[in-house]
DNA sequence: CTAAGTGATGACACTTGGTGCCATAAGCCT
DNA sequence: AGGCTTATGGCACCAAGTGTCATCACTTAG
């Protein structure tokens, strides 16, 4: 930190045109989006009030709606790295566990925007589906990494996709009643629920009514 | 069947312009985006193909990619029907369970059609994130039918959740060896594993390495 | 100090997805 | 015959992206 220090150093570390042309794009985008709706915002809106224009849009974020996620690419990271260096006395599900308890910590801290940001998300089908493939890409990453603990393949797999399946509906209920429970709690509670729906269940029905 | 033995009768069941239009898009937009990839095939391309014009298509289908969801609706109400009929014995994961073996049978009959258009969508990004918003909408109908049984609004999401991850992980299963397992087989065992996955977990540790 | 890079931006034309609006042609119904 | 309905075509139009070139600020070599 403490950047600006350096005024007239040798290190041009720091801007030559206007310093944030990216964060004033996605700023602009999140109060668009927020105020009219994702669909009655023009990107020629967006850049104008970050005082740019729409090709430097486009240099910035591949589409519309990538403006809303790419803050977070770092979230999957966070919960690679989580699950990583999992002590390995863990099973694959409680690892993954571990991993969103990283994330729902920093949702507690910046849980104003990445609040906001999920409301405009779940506010529009087309943001909705870009929110989809973005989980269903970190689950991949997730299994990646169960599997390089020495997780099976089949067990990487459903435990990174059930996880994941958990930060959803956690997310979904954080975000009903904000300020109930902490993300924290969350997630274990749904976790723990998960265990017990998967567990309740008879295992294969021995004779289905021979006569 | 057998549609066009009544040629001059009183009921004109059949058509008026060319019969299939709708049917005839899809078969088209099905070929180019087999051959070309779904970018590289323009509406124009797909209509003009089906001998019409650009608009028509978009009067049949909202968007370029829903002419490949469009015929397969139905999907959703033969889970959702065999989920709210089953025995009420049967816990929330097994009723999900066996609404997917409904789909399972579905999928043996019209197995090459099934194949080849899931193939496709797994070719492109943008249809694989329509597929994913699919798989969600068919999660929350299976969820409310759950709740329509007596199931806990949370047993009722988890469960369906649960189960949409085991059908598209059997699905994904399926398309890469295809004709191995039959898809009853590979839900049964997919399902089976997630129990596996979710049960073999420690119920919190009592104490770690406190000194 | 000048000249040649370099990197972010602007300007402009162009393709494509998608919509609104009206016209047309075919059949159906009194 | 005239009117209603329905599927389609034609056309103009907007918005999302992309390719290409110009520009402008700043840096670095000479």
């Amino acid at each position: 930190m403490s950047l600006s220090v350096i005024t007239s150093g040798k290190l041009p570390i720091v801007p030559r045109w206007e310093p944030d042309a990216r964060a004033r794009l996605e700023a602009a985008a999140l109060d668009l989006y927020d105020a009219r709706g994702f669909d009655q915002t023009t990107v020629e809106d967006i850049a104008e009030r970050a005082g740019l224009t729409k090709r430097t849009f486009f240099r910035h974020f591949a589409d519309k709606r990538e403006v809303l996620f790419a803050s977070g690419g770092n979230l999957e990271d966070l919960v690679v790295n989580a699950v990583r260096t999992a002590p390995k006395s863990l099973g694959p599900l409680d690892a993954v566990g571990l991993g969103l308890m990283a994330m729902a910590d920093r949702f507690d801290e910046q849980g104003e925007i990445v609040a906001r940001r999920f409301r405009i998300v779940r506010a529009s089908p087309e943001l909705w589906e870009r929110q989809l493939i973005k989980f269903a890409a970190m689950a991949e990453s997730v299994a990646r990494a169960l599997r390089a603990r020495g997780v099976s393949e089949t067990a990487a797999i459903l435990a990174a996709e059930s996880g994941i399946t958990a930060l959803r509906i956690a997310s979904d209920r954080w975000i009903r009643n904000p300020g109930k429970r902490s993300p924290r709690q969350l997630i274990g509670e749904v976790l723990a629920e998960l265990r017990a729906v998967a567990a309740r269940a008879r295992p294969a029905r021995v004779n289905r009514t021979v006569p």
